[in-house]
DNA sequence: CAGAAATAATGATATTAATCATTAATATTA
DNA sequence: TAATATTAATGATTAATATCATTATTTCTG
């Protein structure tokens, strides 16, 4: 391993959590009226609360899922280890390559971090459509690909840097992306943290501690302001 | 870090490395006889020489890759390191996410392990019968589906098993999808099968000889014959 | 075929970060 | 509000594996 804090290299993109561009999309712009209303006709619509499950590695599906609101993880899991593959906040499709698997079973799981809302649509309407309407599933395409893109950055910095060069970009990641403030409220625990991140907890306070020390963050009970910006993007890049 | 050799836990699927039902698949089965003429007018076959680029990270790219034959690396990079996302033998679509990138940028290298050959098929052809052919379009979203849960698979196997559970089913998958033979002649040294486990190639070096002391392979001038397989996908599924 | 270069093998050492143990602070509940 | 549970903080220790240094073997090349 390398012998060092805050150096090393990188250069693959660090903002690997959810799309950057991430705009109020309308997803289902390219939709006929006809469509649209098939759509609606079959689907719910449900609350999960904070911790509650979306979704279960393993278990079968019916129902293509639309995060309408909230915030979410998705993460693969055995009996001892969890392994987050991305966070995803509200208007956003969630799992969306589970819906080809031959079988229709979800290839992970997902819990909501905060109060949640989604759809969820009837999975062969939704393939019905996907077959019939070129634009959309165009539009899917491009999702799937976006999103394997932002996955291989992800996977290249956990793979590539470091502890402190990863909680830096996940702090970024955070900041840019889900909350898209550079003040913000963080609705994860240090051991939520740590699952995202990829280290233990204690390694989370240690690195937040020396974080604050150089004056890069402000933190007081998970309110988190980041002050400066660069010089974390620069251990995020470096290692 | 967990105290042992060939223990931890993990029930995700082990060989992430390829499709698994890879029979002889004709990818262009569903293109009309005119899309298939339109593409072979707007393509070239070119080979490469082992050890060559077929794509780099980064360049600006106006072709679709197809390998025909041979047996390529899909990896991200920067200055110091390198991190393999695939490899992928003969008959199968290289890198169908950077097609849907706005800018047609590599977002990773491709380099041939041996002898290929590989069809470069002109983009905007290849999107233009995608976004007219439902029934390939639709092909192409369970390929991409189906890779995303394979990436998730090989991030979950490099994230969360250590050196000796890595690299036996680096074997495995090398087995089961490359070869298709408990017995091959692997065309990687052991500086690549370090980098595509993982790990320091001194490390791939001491764990073949543990391998081999425990009679779970025969390893000679790299000709493996995986004598013990039962043991070695347990290995791999304990950690 | 001989010399050079690349690859493989092996032991010693160093480093990162996990785990363990304990205490402090905060949040939840009876 | 007191008791309990959860989360945060911190130091000590340990484990896994990378790095470094050196030698052996194989492959390549003039």
């Amino acid at each position: 391993m390398e012998k060092c804090l805050y150096e090393n290299s990188c250069t693959v993109s660090q903002l690997h959590l959810t799309d950057v561009n991430q705009k109020k999309k309308d997803w289902f712009y390219y939709l006929s009226k006809k469509e649209k209303k098939l759509i609606e006709d079959n689907q719910v619509e449900v609350f999960f609360k904070k911790g509650e499950n979306l979704a279960k590695q393993g278990s079968f599906s019916s129902y293509a899922l639309f995060l309408t609101n909230g915030l979410v993880k998705t993460y693969v899991e055995n009996q001892h280890e969890t392994l987050i593959l991305k966070i995803i906040p509200g208007n956003n499709f969630i799992g969306l390559p589970l819906l080809f698997e031959e079988n229709n079973v979800f290839p992970y799981s997902v819990t909501a971090y905060v109060d949640s809302t989604a759809k969820l649509i009837d999975i062969n309407i939704f393939k019905k459509i996907i077959k019939e309407n070129n634009k959309f599933s165009y539009e899917i395409i491009k999702l799937l690909s976006l999103n394997t893109v932002l996955l291989y950055g992800r996977f290249f910095c956990f793979e590539k840097k470091q502890s402190y060069g990863r909680l830096a970009d996940i702090l970024l990641c955070i900041s840019n992306n889900i909350y898209k403030n550079i003040e913000f409220e963080l609705a994860l625990s240090r051991k939520e943290l740590g699952e995202l991140a990829g280290m233990s907890y204690e390694s989370v306070i240690r690195i937040l501690k020396k974080f604050k020390e150089d004056n890069l963050i402000e933190e007081k009970n998970n309110h988190i302001k980041i002050i400066n910006k660069d010089k974390l993007a620069q251990i995020s890049q470096l290692g």
